[in-house]
DNA sequence: TTGGCACCTGGCCG
DNA sequence: ACGGCCAGGTGCC
Protein backbone atom coordinates (compact mmCIF):
# COMPACT_ATOMS: atom_id res chain seq x y z
CA UNK A 1 0.00 0.00 0.00
CA UNK A 2 1.34 3.80 -1.09
CA UNK A 3 1.12 6.23 1.76
CA UNK A 4 -0.76 9.35 1.07
CA UNK A 5 0.26 11.05 4.23
CA UNK A 6 3.55 11.38 6.92
CA UNK A 7 3.71 8.06 8.69
CA UNK A 8 6.66 6.49 10.66
CA UNK A 9 5.75 2.97 11.88
CA UNK A 10 8.73 3.00 14.40
CA UNK A 11 7.69 5.75 16.08
CA UNK A 12 4.26 4.96 16.34
CA UNK A 13 5.05 1.78 17.88
CA UNK A 14 8.00 2.33 19.95
CA UNK A 15 6.40 5.66 22.10
CA UNK A 16 4.40 3.46 24.97
CA UNK A 17 1.51 3.52 23.77
CA UNK A 18 1.30 -0.19 23.07
CA UNK A 19 3.27 -2.81 24.54
CA UNK A 20 2.68 -6.25 22.87
CA UNK A 21 4.61 -5.15 19.17
CA UNK A 22 7.66 -6.83 18.76
CA UNK A 23 10.13 -6.25 15.63
CA UNK A 24 12.41 -9.08 14.26
CA UNK A 25 14.40 -7.57 11.08
CA UNK A 26 12.89 -4.75 9.73
CA UNK A 27 8.99 -6.32 10.02
CA UNK A 28 6.67 -5.76 13.10
CA UNK A 29 4.17 -8.47 14.68
CA UNK A 30 1.46 -7.48 16.65
CA UNK A 31 -1.68 -9.25 17.75
CA UNK A 32 -5.00 -7.18 17.66
CA UNK A 33 -8.11 -8.98 18.88
CA UNK A 34 -8.45 -12.04 17.61
CA UNK A 35 -5.83 -10.56 14.30
CA UNK A 36 -1.82 -11.00 13.99
CA UNK A 37 -0.56 -8.66 11.29
CA UNK A 38 2.56 -8.54 9.75
CA UNK A 39 3.98 -5.10 8.51
CA UNK A 40 6.55 -3.47 7.42
CA UNK A 41 7.73 0.09 6.28
CA UNK A 42 10.21 1.07 3.50
CA UNK A 43 9.74 4.91 3.07
CA UNK A 44 6.41 5.41 1.21
CA UNK A 45 5.30 1.72 1.03
CA UNK A 46 3.68 -0.35 3.92
CA UNK A 47 3.50 -3.67 3.19
CA UNK A 48 1.50 -5.90 5.54
CA UNK A 49 -0.19 -9.67 6.03
CA UNK A 50 -2.88 -10.81 8.28
CA UNK A 51 -5.76 -7.91 7.56
CA UNK A 52 -7.05 -5.40 4.63
CA UNK A 53 -6.10 -2.03 4.02
CA UNK A 54 -9.18 -0.49 6.15
CA UNK A 55 -8.32 -2.37 9.17
CA UNK A 56 -4.53 -1.03 9.09
CA UNK A 57 -5.34 2.59 7.74
CA UNK A 58 -7.64 2.09 11.26
CA UNK A 59 -5.67 0.98 13.69
CA UNK A 60 -2.56 3.25 12.94
CA UNK A 61 -4.96 6.24 12.85
CA UNK A 62 -3.59 6.81 8.70
CA UNK A 63 -6.90 8.99 8.45
CA UNK A 64 -6.05 11.65 10.86
CA UNK A 65 -5.13 14.83 9.28
CA UNK A 66 -2.14 15.22 10.96
CA UNK A 67 -0.88 18.11 8.95
CA UNK A 68 -4.14 19.49 10.50
CA UNK A 69 -3.15 18.34 13.89
CA UNK A 70 0.31 19.55 14.04
CA UNK A 71 -0.83 23.40 12.56
CA UNK A 72 -2.97 22.93 15.85
CA UNK A 73 -0.42 22.11 18.48
CA UNK A 74 2.39 23.81 17.37
CA UNK A 75 2.31 26.53 19.53
CA UNK A 76 5.21 27.10 20.58
CA UNK A 77 9.28 26.45 20.01
CA UNK A 78 9.68 23.82 21.82
CA UNK A 79 6.72 21.35 20.63
CA UNK A 80 7.65 22.38 17.23
CA UNK A 81 11.34 20.25 17.88
CA UNK A 82 9.23 17.50 18.92
CA UNK A 83 6.83 17.75 16.31
CA UNK A 84 9.77 18.03 13.78
CA UNK A 85 11.88 14.98 15.50
CA UNK A 86 8.98 12.52 15.35
CA UNK A 87 7.59 13.49 12.07
CA UNK A 88 5.02 10.82 11.33
CA UNK A 89 4.03 9.56 15.00
CA UNK A 90 0.40 8.38 14.69
CA UNK A 91 -2.02 8.16 17.99
CA UNK A 92 -2.85 4.23 17.29
CA UNK A 93 -6.43 2.67 17.78
CA UNK A 94 -5.98 0.06 20.70
CA UNK A 95 -8.49 -2.30 21.46
CA UNK A 96 -10.25 -0.49 24.65
CA UNK A 97 -10.03 -4.12 26.99
CA UNK A 98 -6.17 -4.50 26.24
CA UNK A 99 -5.40 -0.95 26.41
CA UNK A 100 -7.45 -0.89 29.80
CA UNK A 101 -5.77 -4.02 31.58
CA UNK A 102 -2.19 -2.75 29.98
CA UNK A 103 -2.76 0.57 31.81
CA UNK A 104 -3.55 -0.69 35.25
CA UNK A 105 -0.74 -2.86 34.83
CA UNK A 106 1.60 0.55 33.92
CA UNK A 107 0.86 1.81 37.02
CA UNK A 108 4.73 2.25 38.98
CA UNK A 109 6.15 0.43 36.40
CA UNK A 110 8.23 0.89 34.06
CA UNK A 111 8.07 -0.05 29.81
CA UNK A 112 10.44 -3.02 29.94
CA UNK A 113 8.71 -4.26 33.14
CA UNK A 114 5.44 -3.11 31.88
CA UNK A 115 6.26 -5.38 28.41
CA UNK A 116 7.06 -8.75 30.33
CA UNK A 117 4.05 -8.62 32.29
CA UNK A 118 1.66 -8.53 29.76
CA UNK A 119 3.36 -10.96 27.70
CA UNK A 120 3.44 -13.30 30.85
CA UNK A 121 -0.38 -12.59 30.92
CA UNK A 122 -1.00 -13.70 27.46
CA UNK A 123 1.08 -16.54 27.47
CA UNK A 124 -0.77 -17.97 30.29
CA UNK A 125 -4.11 -16.88 30.00
CA UNK A 126 -4.34 -16.16 26.29
CA UNK A 127 -4.82 -18.36 23.16
CA UNK A 128 -2.18 -19.43 21.14
CA UNK A 129 -1.63 -18.15 17.46
CA UNK A 130 0.46 -20.01 15.12
CA UNK A 131 1.33 -16.73 12.13
CA UNK A 132 4.35 -17.40 10.09
CA UNK A 133 6.01 -19.53 11.84
CA UNK A 134 5.73 -18.15 14.85
CA UNK A 135 3.82 -18.46 17.94
CA UNK A 136 1.52 -15.28 19.15
CA UNK A 137 -0.83 -15.15 22.23
CA UNK A 138 -4.10 -13.30 21.78
CA UNK A 139 -4.75 -11.01 24.65
CA UNK A 140 -6.71 -13.13 27.55
CA UNK A 141 -10.65 -12.61 27.35
CA UNK A 142 -12.40 -11.12 30.21
CA UNK A 143 -13.71 -14.33 31.31
CA UNK A 144 -10.04 -15.62 31.34
CA UNK A 145 -8.99 -12.84 33.67
CA UNK A 146 -12.04 -13.04 35.90
CA UNK A 147 -11.37 -16.44 36.72
CA UNK A 148 -7.93 -16.72 36.87
CA UNK A 149 -7.03 -16.79 41.07
CA UNK A 150 -5.16 -13.75 42.17
CA UNK A 151 -2.01 -15.85 42.97
CA UNK A 152 -1.98 -16.64 39.06
CA UNK A 153 -1.86 -13.38 37.90
CA UNK A 154 0.80 -12.63 40.74
CA UNK A 155 3.26 -14.96 38.93
CA UNK A 156 2.99 -13.18 35.77
CA UNK A 157 4.47 -10.37 38.10
CA UNK A 158 1.79 -7.93 38.49
CA UNK A 159 1.86 -7.61 42.18
CA UNK A 160 -1.03 -5.37 44.12
CA UNK A 161 -2.12 -4.79 40.61
CA UNK A 162 -3.56 -8.51 40.35
CA UNK A 163 -6.52 -7.62 42.40
CA UNK A 164 -7.27 -4.81 40.03
CA UNK A 165 -7.58 -7.06 36.66
CA UNK A 166 -9.31 -9.65 38.82
CA UNK A 167 -11.34 -7.50 39.40
CA UNK A 168 -11.72 -5.13 36.63
CA UNK A 169 -12.33 -8.33 34.30
CA UNK A 170 -15.33 -9.29 36.63
CA UNK A 171 -16.52 -6.02 36.79
CA UNK A 172 -16.81 -5.88 32.58
CA UNK A 173 -18.13 -9.60 33.02
CA UNK A 174 -20.56 -8.76 35.61
CA UNK A 175 -22.50 -5.99 34.02
CA UNK A 176 -21.83 -6.49 31.20
CA UNK A 177 -19.85 -3.36 29.96
CA UNK A 178 -19.32 -2.73 26.58
CA UNK A 179 -16.38 -0.11 26.74
CA UNK A 180 -16.49 0.65 22.31
CA UNK A 181 -19.75 2.17 24.30
CA UNK A 182 -17.42 4.26 26.03
CA UNK A 183 -16.29 6.62 22.51
CA UNK A 184 -19.99 7.34 21.64
CA UNK A 185 -19.98 9.74 24.95
CA UNK A 186 -18.31 12.77 25.65
CA UNK A 187 -14.52 12.67 26.98
CA UNK A 188 -16.07 13.44 30.72
CA UNK A 189 -18.83 11.14 30.63
CA UNK A 190 -16.55 8.30 29.24
CA UNK A 191 -13.52 9.55 32.06
CA UNK A 192 -16.41 9.24 34.68
CA UNK A 193 -16.94 5.48 33.62
CA UNK A 194 -13.59 4.57 33.76
CA UNK A 195 -12.84 5.89 36.93
CA UNK A 196 -15.22 3.54 38.21
CA UNK A 197 -12.48 0.54 37.91
CA UNK A 198 -10.58 -0.38 40.69
CA UNK A 199 -6.88 0.45 39.53
CA UNK A 200 -8.05 3.24 37.42
CA UNK A 201 -7.15 6.59 38.09
CA UNK A 202 -6.70 9.93 36.53
CA UNK A 203 -3.58 9.09 34.34
CA UNK A 204 -4.75 5.32 33.24
CA UNK A 205 -8.13 6.75 32.14
CA UNK A 206 -6.36 9.13 30.33
CA UNK A 207 -4.39 6.49 28.38
CA UNK A 208 -7.66 4.44 28.23
CA UNK A 209 -9.31 7.21 26.83
CA UNK A 210 -6.44 8.41 24.20
CA UNK A 211 -5.11 5.57 22.89
CA UNK A 212 -8.32 3.29 22.60
CA UNK A 213 -11.42 5.85 22.35
CA UNK A 214 -10.50 8.49 20.03
CA UNK A 215 -10.75 10.91 22.75
CA UNK A 216 -7.76 13.31 21.60
CA UNK A 217 -8.34 16.07 24.18
CA UNK A 218 -6.98 13.78 26.99
CA UNK A 219 -3.75 14.62 28.30
CA UNK A 220 -1.84 11.98 30.27
CA UNK A 221 0.53 13.61 33.13
CA UNK A 222 2.99 11.22 34.32
CA UNK A 223 6.17 11.45 35.58
CA UNK A 224 7.78 12.64 31.91
CA UNK A 225 4.86 15.06 30.93
CA UNK A 226 5.17 16.17 34.75
CA UNK A 227 8.89 16.64 34.16
CA UNK A 228 7.96 18.81 30.56
CA UNK A 229 5.45 20.99 31.92
CA UNK A 230 8.15 22.32 35.08
CA UNK A 231 10.75 22.42 32.57
CA UNK A 232 9.31 24.26 29.76
CA UNK A 233 5.88 25.48 30.51
CA UNK A 234 6.21 26.40 33.76
CA UNK A 235 5.65 30.01 33.43
CA UNK A 236 1.90 29.61 31.90
CA UNK A 237 1.22 28.10 35.70
CA UNK A 238 0.36 29.55 38.97
CA UNK A 239 3.85 29.57 40.46
CA UNK A 240 2.54 28.67 44.04
CA UNK A 241 1.62 25.29 42.30
CA UNK A 242 4.59 25.00 40.28
CA UNK A 243 6.73 25.16 43.44
CA UNK A 244 4.09 22.34 45.22
CA UNK A 245 5.18 19.82 42.09
CA UNK A 246 8.66 20.61 42.42
CA UNK A 247 8.76 19.78 46.05
CA UNK A 248 7.39 16.43 45.85
CA UNK A 249 7.26 13.04 43.44
CA UNK A 250 3.54 12.59 42.61
CA UNK A 251 0.77 14.47 41.93
CA UNK A 252 -1.96 15.19 43.86
CA UNK A 253 -5.77 14.84 41.57
CA UNK A 254 -6.06 18.73 42.11
CA UNK A 255 -2.68 19.04 40.17
CA UNK A 256 -3.03 16.34 37.97
CA UNK A 257 -6.53 18.36 36.86
CA UNK A 258 -5.18 21.54 36.60
CA UNK A 259 -1.98 20.48 34.45
CA UNK A 260 -4.32 18.81 32.08
CA UNK A 261 -6.76 21.48 31.86
CA UNK A 262 -3.94 23.96 31.72
CA UNK A 263 -3.20 21.24 28.47
CA UNK A 264 -6.75 21.05 26.71
CA UNK A 265 -6.93 25.39 26.70
CA UNK A 266 -3.08 25.54 25.42
CA UNK A 267 -2.97 23.21 22.87
CA UNK A 268 -6.66 22.52 22.07
CA UNK A 269 -8.63 19.89 20.81
CA UNK A 270 -5.79 18.11 19.96
CA UNK A 271 -3.43 17.97 23.15
CA UNK A 272 -3.42 14.13 23.49
CA UNK A 273 -1.34 14.44 20.18
CA UNK A 274 0.90 16.86 21.45
CA UNK A 275 1.30 14.77 24.75
CA UNK A 276 2.62 12.17 23.25
CA UNK A 277 5.18 14.04 20.88
CA UNK A 278 6.18 15.92 24.19
CA UNK A 279 6.07 12.45 26.40
CA UNK A 280 8.33 10.59 23.61
CA UNK A 281 11.18 13.79 22.88
CA UNK A 282 11.46 13.97 26.85
CA UNK A 283 12.15 10.76 27.17
CA UNK A 284 14.65 10.52 24.32
CA UNK A 285 16.25 13.54 25.80
CA UNK A 286 19.49 11.95 27.50
C1' DT B 1 -10.83 18.71 48.97
C1' DT B 2 -5.97 17.84 50.09
C1' DG B 3 -1.70 15.42 51.91
C1' DG B 4 0.95 11.43 53.09
C1' DC B 5 1.90 6.79 52.78
C1' DA B 6 1.95 1.66 51.48
C1' DC B 7 2.17 -1.17 47.77
C1' DC B 8 4.70 -5.71 44.26
C1' DT B 9 8.30 -6.20 41.23
C1' DG B 10 12.21 -5.97 38.13
C1' DG B 11 15.62 -3.49 35.32
C1' DC B 12 19.35 -0.53 35.75
C1' DC B 13 23.29 1.68 37.78
C1' DG B 14 27.21 2.37 40.83
C1' DA C 1 28.26 -9.33 42.34
C1' DC C 2 24.57 -6.87 44.76
C1' DG C 3 22.16 -3.28 47.27
C1' DG C 4 19.70 0.86 46.37
C1' DC C 5 16.99 3.47 43.32
C1' DC C 6 13.32 4.34 40.41
C1' DA C 7 9.53 3.15 37.39
C1' DG C 8 4.05 6.11 32.40
C1' DG C 9 -0.06 5.63 40.01
C1' DT C 10 -3.90 4.32 42.88
C1' DG C 11 -6.43 3.58 47.10
C1' DC C 12 -6.97 4.55 51.69
C1' DC C 13 -7.01 7.27 55.80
Amino acid sequence: MHLGAVFDLDFSLCCGQVFRWRKIGDTWYGVIGETVLKIRQTGCELEFEGANEEFVRRYFGLNDDLAQIHRCVAKDTYIKKALQQFEGLRLIRQEPWECLIGFICSAYKNIAAIEQMLKKLSEKYGKKYVFDGKEFYLFPTPESLATASENGLRECGLGYRAKYVQLTARKILDEKVDLDLLKAMSYLEAQKKLLEFQGVGLKVADCVLLFSLEKFEAFPVDVWVKRVILNHYADQLPPVMVKKMQSHNSLTNGEYLKISAFARDYFGRYAGYAQEYLYHYERTQR
